[in-house]
DNA sequence: GTACTTTTTGGAAGCGCTTCCATTCCTACG
DNA sequence: CGTAGGAATGGAAGCGCTTCCAAAAAGTAC
């Protein structure tokens, strides 16, 4: 169909090396240069990705492994908004993008992406302390980046955010407003985030001296787990709720709404994530903001780095987060 | 890394034929094949996808284009369980799969995907009634199989439901329990689906000898679309309102709910789609249920049937829906 | 045992590209 | 004007595999 650069070659007068060269930027004199490349835009030529890989060793294709729960997978837009954020990169990249989702068992998609050959690194999301799927990753010798991070990784490459600090800023704003009785949901129990959160609530809450003991149930992530759970700690007594993230927060405003409490002068709320939906709740949520497009992004761009380069240096990025104060913690200030 | 096919016949004794022949299943002694594949398991051998995709022109490799804008794209949960629900057949084809999302224009994506090569098919997302990447796909002379459909059409392969229909039959429904002034919320115009729903509404309100003028409003498939279209055909006094998904219905419902009106009693209420949330709204939304995940499935299906024939015959499939009827519309069942 | 099929095997030619190396062509300087 | 040195170019090897074709081996029927 499309023609091949031995064709090329013939119709621009030069041999196949030399097309080759301008097509990827060896040194070719300016007049031969231009003769090829008007050929090459008028037939439209284009390169053959099998046999580039086969020749060059690099194929220009990276995949994103999210190896999540399907249930999961897209009712947080979490994932979808990483996986955005990692595809405009790409584009950018001139990259194509192959993706793995979690049909089967870690190991065998571990062994899915390995047969596969073909790409030069990988991007992972890796939320949970054991992951023997992250772990086979780091294992091959496939350029690997991982969106998320689990603190014995010492040679591993990851994009992340610093969940303690963030989790301690929200519990510290709820201990300046006042509150003494902070309780928190938690998110999945295995998961780095949910741990370094938990880390991040127990730092704030000892530096105020206040006790947490009963303040702490286990959710996981998800919006009925966070009704769940305030109804616990209402039960308990607690004036402030810090969710583990924003949809836990979601539940967490229903339960505290069916007992007729008034948010935030009852019972103040803050959650995590500052999804788009946060803004709009009533009351507005005080939460932390993540950038997760942009943490795709910059996953995507540490990626191409690590192929760059020949020596494995491994990468680590911390992206900054921000405490977004709204008025389901500072509120009275009613919206007309 | 790796050894290749040469070192594998050597230390099996045979020649580089004989081990692809084992490898993709050519006529081998049962003996030959054994040894050979011993020394497969022994070496964890795993041959290299570029040089075979060279030498046999398939490369195991499809894509999917969701070129949709990104902030529709994972906000409305049909585009995650239709990726699912792709992904999942392809792991079981032993396929690959790349994906192109919307980050640029329609254009520059099908150069993209077109100048990948590597792909031996690709399902693309054909909500539009016009559509030049669509357009550019099917031109192009690469496999392609559309999720949704344009009756102009007439030779592109595709998965579908019957909207007309669908939308026929729950407005349909909303005659028979006896409501005269029948309200529709469109989804975004210019879509198949919202135009198809239309006409299924149409048809059936005309068939029962009902207006529709004014009855009409358009909406976009979002929640805060139905939540200001029925406003209006509150106003209008409808006292059945048919939106075109399930996300619209949530925001009528928030409408309905914000004048003090009860559903189904004064307003009788359906959507399309039958999402999670629909059965755990309050009330529980009567709605169409389209398979979504199975309509991914069903296209990865589809896709290999046309990779494998040479014969370019058009595949067409046409998914059956389910209308499912909840206490929105016939309430007075209340769950305890 | 021979002649003829049928099955199994190996040799070799590519698939379309990159890249190393040798050659040719310039340019500049003595 | 001759020649060294650098830039531009072409030739050719090779990336790892599939597959066609012919040769060898193994059956089969007489």
């Amino acid at each position: 169909m499309s023609p091949n650069i031995d064709e090329l070659a013939r119709l621009s007068g030069v041999s196949r090396a030399t097309v080759s060269r301008v097509i990827n930027g060896g040194s070719v004199s300016e007049k031969t240069r231009r003769r090829v490349e008007h050929m090459l835009a008028e037939t439209g030529y284009r390169p053959n990705l099998a046999a580039r890989t086969l020749a060059s060793g690099r194929s220009g294709v990276v995949g994103v492994v999210m190896h999540v729960d399907p249930h999961l997978l897209f009712r947080d837009p979490y994932f979808g908004q990483l996986l955005q954020g990692m595809s405009d990169e790409f584009v950018d990249l001139a990259a194509g993008m192959m993706l793995w989702l979690g049909n089967r068992t870690k190991e065998e998609t571990l062994d899915n992406i390995l047969s596969m050959g073909l790409v030069d690194g990988v991007i992972v999301t890796a939320h949970y302390r054991e992951d023997p799927l992250v772990d086979g990753l780091l294992a091959s010798n496939l350029p690997t980046v991982l969106v998320g991070h689990r603190r014995h990784d010492r040679t591993a490459s990851y994009v992340d955010v610093d969940h303690v600090h963030a989790a301690d800023s929200v519990t510290s704003h709820l201990v300046q407003i006042g509150r003494t009785r902070i309780g928190h949901i938690t998110g999945m129990r295995g998961t780095v985030a949910a741990e370094d959160r938990i880390t991040g609530y127990q730092r704030a809450m000892e530096r105020a001296g206040l006790p947490i003991d009963g303040l702490m149930v286990d959710g996981d992530f998800n919006e009925p787990s966070g009704t769940a759970g305030a109804q616990v700690l209402l039960d308990r007594g607690c004036d402030a709720i810090f969710c583990a993230n924003d949809a836990t927060a979601m539940g967490a405003l229903e339960a505290v709404r069916a007992r007729g409490l008034r948010v935030p002068d009852d019972v103040a709320l803050a959650g995590f994530d500052d999804l788009d939906f946060a803004a709009r709740l009533d009351p507005p949520l005080t939460t932390v903001r993540q950038g997760v497009r942009e943490q795709g992004a910059e996953a995507a761009r540490t990626l191409f780095q690590l192929i760059g380069d020949q020596d494995g240096t491994p990468r680590r990025v911390i992206l900054p987060t921000e405490l977004v104060i709204r008025q389901s913690t500072v509120g009275g200030v009613t919206r007309p």
